[in-house]
DNA sequence: CCGATACTGAGAACCGTTCTCACCACCTGA
DNA sequence: TCAGGTGGTGAGAACGGTTCTCAGTATCGG
């Protein structure tokens, strides 16, 4: 169960190398297609799949349905639009007492955690709320 | 565009507030049927939802594929086993300073936050880990 | 060159959820 | 009492994201 870093896989990883606004799987799908058109969906979900296995991207869940992808690996949490969707990085640290105090209360073993912020992205919250279309 | 309390709505949230698990529809469904054996799926997501919009219930979403709902509406974040998907409430007050921060570093208006943190539950972490199945 | 192993693309299958549709329940007013 | 309107219901189809299946292809180690 060797796994190898074929064409598409290597176009896959170089696709989110490359983008830093947190594409669904389909986002990539279509950006892997300009390089590489004859990619098959199936193929990108499973090198996506992988990379997060192997530890080169993360997987999030920014609360739509679609599964988003990360090449940024180091720890951090997202803030993300209720309007439109956008998401930016930011780094909140919580406080290890917290934490702590959970895996009291609960009485579970805490092993992490995932924090998402809601809120409107700098372009949203200048245009107003009420939508004159 | 009056909503009804009809039996089938009612069923559902008793069904709701009796559930102290974080139930998926799936779950509610099973459960409401065993009091209202003729229900249908789509009566119980539509159920749901309206329950969610009045603010009667909170649709949480612990990680895995499925929503989960709960009666309990008051402000609280959630353990979620990584082993077998037992959730737990826990009130984890974050830091008011930490939204300020994410705020100031993002350029968003942040409105809200989920805090959901990752562990093993108490049944789950005496349990050793390699399965021996 | 050979067999073994891994990978691919297409399309089917899956799963949670929402939609569509024909029918039913309930209210209000004559 | 009935008529019409609004809303609700259940069944099943449709949907969107993801995974699976399968037949064919590439690559590896000998």
């Amino acid at each position: 169960m060797e796994a190898r870093l074929t064409p598409q896989r290597r176009a896959v990883l170089d696709v989110l190398r490359a983008s830093h606004d947190h594409p669904t799987a389909q986002d990539v799908l279509d950006r892997v297609r300009r390089t590489s058109p004859g990619i098959g969906a199936a193929t990108v979900y499973r090198a996506l799949n992988l990379l997060v296995d192997a530890g080169q991207a993360l997987e999030l869940d920014l609360g739509d349905a679609a599964a988003r992808y990360d090449a940024n690996t180091t720890r951090h949490d997202h803030v993300v639009c209720v309007r439109c969707g956008a998401a930016a990085d930011v780094d909140a640290a919580l406080p290890a007492r917290v934490a702590r105090e959970v895996a009291e209360v609960s009485g579970f073993t805490v092993t992490g955690h995932d924090l998402r912020f809601r809120g409107l992205c700098p372009s949203c919250s200048t245009t107003q709320h009420h939508a004159t279309l």
